[in-house]
DNA sequence: AAAGGCGTCACCGTTATCGGTGAGGCTGCA
DNA sequence: TGCAGCCTCACCGATAACGGTGACGCCTTT
């Protein structure tokens, strides 16, 4: 699967595949090499991270790497990664910068993708108040209380991307 | 003068001075090298375009072109616009991707950057009915209907910023 | 003189958003 | 066994946005 597609939330698929069905291991077939999505992709349990270059050979080495009980990971990307993991003590500082929960970021997207509370709480399955509890949270832990400005954010943070 | 200054209209200013008073030669000083910029500039009269990286000795330079009656360039953009004459007679296909008038892109970008109708009113000193017109006139015309979405248009087409 | 584009402002009503607060149930961690 | 964080839903009211349409003066082009 692909993460950060438009009105869907890949690591929410992730990771309730993985919650519901531990043996599933699930692949993140992607063309962004960026360490944010790399990070997130592997915090929601990805069995490994192929960048969609080179889909074809690297995807057989994933699958004999998942079942030997391996992560695979892109040569693309693995140096990102292997950076991150340096960084592992002082990791905090990432959580710092993007304070939001799940549902949260959930919400965030799914808001700044374009859709109403309404239309948020229906795809959620979940009441319109209880969505704009969410908007009105992360509003005020990012202190930021325009729509626009929500946008931006989520844009910089890699959350939604500016080409539809 | 610098353009695309969050909360302001570099080119309605620009646009505004060389009406009242002609003589009056504007430069463009900016950190922007796209083509986008350079060609709103000139379109609105800009007497010289100024990268801001060379801007001691290249202001000199601009300031004796326009003495001169001729327009200075920056090196580093210089070529953009060579480019963008050349391509002249299919010019109105750059006007078709962006069909806005100037006023509708001026509440675009104020809204876009976060600011509410009545806000824009009050700033265009217009009344709000007049803002959501406009607002609603190229919402139409976009065939965008979302908030979002005429946000991520505006960074596309650099009317705003993603970093505020 | 006529036509079209632009900017201005207005009517109408429906729906959405924003703000603050409270409260319950569910986790996981100490 | 706590406590904290998260998710859930609700109350309330004020404000803003959305949609469609009509109309006027202005300017430029035909």
């Amino acid at each position: 699967m692909d993460l950060n597609i438009p009105g869907m939330n890949g690591n929410e698929a992730l990771g309730r595949i993985r919650a519901k069905h531990e043996r599933v291991q699930v692949f993140v077939l992607s063309v962004h090499t960026d360490e944010a999505y790399v990070n997130r992709a592997l915090e929601a349990g990805a069995a490994g991270y192929v960048v969609k270059q080179g889909a074809g050979k690297e995807l057989l080495d994933a699958v004999e790497a998942a079942l030997s009980g391996n992560i695979y990971l892109s040569p693309a990307i693995s140096r990102s990664v292997v950076r991150s993991y340096l960084k592992r003590p002082s990791s905090p500082a990432r959580l710092i910068e993007d304070p939001l929960t799940p549902k949260e970021r959930e919400v965030l997207q799914l808001l700044t993708e374009g859709l109403s509370s309404k239309a948020i709480a229906q795809r959620l399955t979940a009441s319109p108040r209880t969505v704009e509890t969410h908007r009105h949270n992360l509003m005020k832990k990012l202190d930021i209380h325009t729509l626009p400005g929500l946008v931006k954010y989520s844009i910089r943070k890699k959350i939604i991307s500016v080409d539809d």
